[in-house]
RNA sequence: GCGAAAGUAGCUCAGUUGGUAGAGCAUAACCUUGCCAAGGUUAGGGUCGCGGGUUCGAGUCCCGUCUUUCGCUCCA
């Protein structure tokens, strides 16, 4: 089966099982948006929970927090975020050149003073032989009309600028005759601004009002907490502070399913170093996070490292662990040396000292910064891309199951009376009610026992307990294993025990610092 | 953003030259059965993505729009 249609069809399992669905759907949807729902919310916190386990328990000298969507707008200046992608572009459809609409007006306004310079020269040279007075005021109404309209178009595109109305701006390119350098064509689209940063209001209706921005990253909650956390957390360098949230992009392309989302879920640790020492820890940091993801048993040979050779401004080393989907391998997780670029600049624009004294140093530094980035919706679809599996039996009768790590699955177990009589739901209520507290659980009596396998399989429940005739009288039950479709008989006291010991995220961390 | 294709029940899809919408699976109830998607009876669920237009009549033809998928482009 080709790949794409392994996607499509994970696309809609998700649909038909209750993991993802399209945000709105009733209302057409909204684009690039998307609901996690009953099971796909358990299995996303699970996720969630095993990363963050993964920092704050394996590392001492790791900690969380939870900062605010909203942040002060001056954080995104010192970030590079505003600045970054704030020109407005007009494209035209000819051509399928972009080009930014202010450069074309200025160019504009160019050429109309270039006209008047050379109508001046022109005048100049021909008064030199002899003074024609009609001429003369020809010659200055042309100038001044020249001026005016330069004037003018000067005046509306500071204005149309200065406000961001993009729809005026393009209709001073229109009412300019401007036309594409390649096309020589006036077909345009719309201006655009191609700011990656929602932004919406902060305070009062009218003037009070203060433009504020979604975050497009945890990161900077994190740096402008550093100090408060070093300080009341008495943290020593090396340290690191962890965070999982919500986070924003207005992408222009937002495509494949829960891979490139406009809101989207972030799992953040920035880790504070000692300048000169990055290097060391970004490695280290590279080969924990590889063994985080492979842990979870989806397959070694479908992760691999992409090292970045063209680097961000704030970067000296970065590189990339990537999943195979279905559409290659993808970016799931990024790991980055940023120095000492975000403090830095947030000292600069905040004027406050956020240097570190270091007391083995003896010496106040800047420290520098190792991050390490996950976005939790690919991890969620790398797990069910890695878990999803369509298989044919010895019957020749077919199966689809999710072969969900047993730590993430978003029901642990199904208790299952053989029929519905006879006792035998009463015994397995009973059951349900002695795990309830510690597991997942789903009762279900409905149809022949084989269907109930099948639709535990469907949704990743690594295990289905069995209530027969003889569990009546002995006390046992039979636990059947998702993967193998294998059967054994136990003890209803050891079944606490067992689930515990097989769905523990215990198992997966000790994986990590083996 | 550009180009192409698609949108009909929860899912996968059919629907003839235009004549008031179907199947399989799924869901719910009952009967029978009981260890890997059994059978029977019955029920619920659709203004055919949305809005216009042509027509006596539109799921079907035309226009617009929204959403999704693929390719290119852009971004990281």
């Amino acid at each position: 089966m080709a790949q794409e249609d392994v996607f499509k069809k994970l696309v809609s399992h998700c649909k038909e099982y209750g993991f993802v669905f399209p945000s709105s759907e009733i209302y057409d949807g909204l684009g690039a948006v998307y609901d996690y729902g009953q099971y796909g919310v358990e299995l996303k916190n699970n996720i969630k929970k095993y990363w963050w386990d993964s920092m704050t328990l394996l590392h001492e000298n790791v900690v969380g927090i939870d900062s605010a969507i909203f942040m002060h707008p001056t954080i995104w200046k010192a970030s590079g975020h505003v600045d970054a992608f704030n020109d407005p572009l007009i494209d035209n459809k000819d051509s399928k050149k972009r080009y930014r609409a202010d450069v074309l007006i200025e160019d504009y306004l160019a050429k109309i003073d270039e006209k008047i310079e050379k109508e001046v020269a022109k005048a100049a040279k021909r008064f030199g032989d002899a003074f024609d007075e009609a001429q003369f005021r020809a010659t200055n109404a042309r100038v001044l009309e020249h001026q005016a309209k330069r004037d003018e178009i000067h005046t509306r595109f500071a204005k149309d600028l200065n406000d961001s109305n993009f729809e005026d701006l393009r209709q001073l390119i229109l009412d300019c005759e401007i036309v594409c350098p390649v096309s020589g064509t006036r077909n345009w689209t719309e201006v655009r601004q191609f700011n990656l940063m929602f932004s919406t209001e902060m305070g009062s209706t009218s003037d009070g009002a203060m433009r504020v921005y979604l975050r497009p990253e945890t990161a900077q909650g994190i740096f402008v907490n550093y100090l408060n956390v070093q300080k009341t957390g008495r943290m020593k360098i090396p340290f690191g502070i962890a965070q999982i949230g919500k986070a924003f992009r207005n992408e222009i392309v937002a495509r494949q399913f829960i891979f490139r989302m406009r809101e989207f879920e972030q799992m953040e640790m920035q880790f504070f170093v000692r300048p000169g020492e990055e290097m060391n820890w970004f490695n280290q940091w590279k080969a924990t996070r590889l063994k985080w993801h492979k842990a979870l048993g989806l397959g070694d040979e479908k992760y691999r490292y992409h090292d970045h050779d063209k680097l961000a401004h704030y970067a000296n080393a970065a590189t990339d662990i990537e999943f195979e989907m279905p559409f290659g391998f993808k970016e799931v997780e990024g790991i980055h040396s940023r120095t000492d670029f975000d403090l830095s600049q947030h000292e600069k624009y905040s004027g406050k000292k956020l240097q570190y004294f270091d007391p083995e140093l003896n010496k106040s530094y800047t420290p520098y910064v190792i991050e390490t980035s996950i976005g939790v919706d690919r991890m969620f679809l790398s797990v069910m891309v890695g878990s999803y599996c369509e298989e044919t039996l010895d019957n020749g009768e077919s199966r689809v199951l999710l072969k969900l790590p047993a730590a993430l699955a978003p029901v642990k177990l199904a208790v299952l009376p053989l029929v519905k009589k006879d006792g035998l739901p009463e015994k397995a209520e009973e059951i349900v009610n002695m795990l309830r507290f510690d597991f997942h659980c789903q009762y279900d009596e409905k149809d022949s026992i084989g269907k109930r396998y099948r639709r535990q399989d469907a949704i990743g429940t690594p295990y289905c307990i069995t209530v027969d005739h003889d569990t009546l009288n002995d006390s046992c039950v039979t636990i059947r294993f998702r993967d193998t479709m294998e059967q054994e008989r136990v003890s209803i006291d050891k079944l606490h025990d067992i689930i515990t010991e097989k769905v523990s995220m215990k198992s997966l961390l000790k994986k990590i610092i083996e």
